[in-house]
DNA sequence: GGCAATTGTTGTCGTCAACAACAATCTTTC
DNA sequence: GAAAGATTGTTGTTGACGACAACAATTGCC
């Protein structure tokens, strides 16, 4: 894999020449990319664009984003979490997780209790409502894995949650 | 419902099961989290974050954003494309390359050229500096294309881009 | 010639990451 | 036990980014 190293040096291959102006014509459809196509980058950035794209379509009738449903995902499998250790485990600022949080209180799928262990923080916990509510996300949510894997493939799917296995 | 785990796939779930309650003090460090393991969005999310993050700080040197390369690279390998074509490519809008082109061009690194047979566009092109200036980006990002390599090993990068290849 | 479509541009809105500052509350240290 | 320092939740700002809408200039189509 060559990727933009080799092709640092000098002129590499224009394939598509698209000459002064000529580009009037569906030169869109066909522009040589070749110089990223080496990129993890920016290969992992579209598919991300993709996969989330078809999550919020997936989970459009519940109007549930992906940050919200991890956070929901979190907060159900491990209640009585802090919101410093729930916006540390999913890799977010406890500043952005106010928000999500009172958005989610809002809609009564999670709860702020005050701990009196310690009285800074919050023991966050699922509602009645809204374990049910998460249990018909996670539906969808597999609705939505399969999305994926018709995408990619299956074996690629896994292939791929094997190899970002250590980012979770 | 205890909504403790996607169990609609009956992964045994090997990982890190936290014992519970016994974390109680140092709680941020071993959160259960094996519901949101086997989500590809969720991985790719955080990969890719890591991925910017390192670019970002690989090319911070010369200051030179993840979307800023890779509008660089595509007009370094097609000069003449029109911003409508460079954005169609890159799958961003037309109204954000305009503020990318801004800041790109005020850099002396590319400049738009006003077509003679469509005068509604603009020919892209890198300037003589962009071009020298490109070569230094392209060498940076190979470096970070080998952090890559070094965080989740130079075949499972490979297996990646040919994974995804398709959304390049 | 007239009307629809395209191109670049400007603007708004909402999401998201990164900081900075703050009050309330632990925790440490003397 | 009190002062000093750290942590938690909160508010606010900044900037990158995607999605939309509107607009003038220009082109293509009929």
């Amino acid at each position: 894999m060559t990727a933009s190293a080799a092709r640092a040096d000098g002129r590499p291959s224009p394939r598509k020449r698209a000459g002064n102006g000529a580009a009037s014509r569906d030169v869109t459809d066909d522009v040589g990319l070749d110089a990223l196509a080496g990129h993890a980058g920016y290969a992992v950035r579209r598919f991300q664009i993709w996969i989330f794209q078809d999550f919020i379509k997936t989970l459009g009738e519940v109007d549930i984003r992906p940050t919200q449903y991890s956070v929901l995902t979190v907060v159900g499998a491990n209640p009585g979490l802090s919101q410093m250790a729930v916006a540390k485990r999913l890799g977010i600022e406890r500043a952005r997780l106010v928000h999500l949080l009172d958005s989610l209180e809002q809609r009564k799928l999670v709860k702020r209790i005050k701990s009196r262990k310690d009285r800074r923080s919050h023991a966050l916990h699922l509602t009645a409502q809204g374990e049910t509510a998460l249990a018909k996300f996670k539906r969808l949510a597999a609705e939505h894995e399969r999305h994926v894997e018709a995408k990619i493939g299956r074996a690629n799917r896994a292939h791929l949650l094997r190899i970002l296995a250590g980012f979770t």
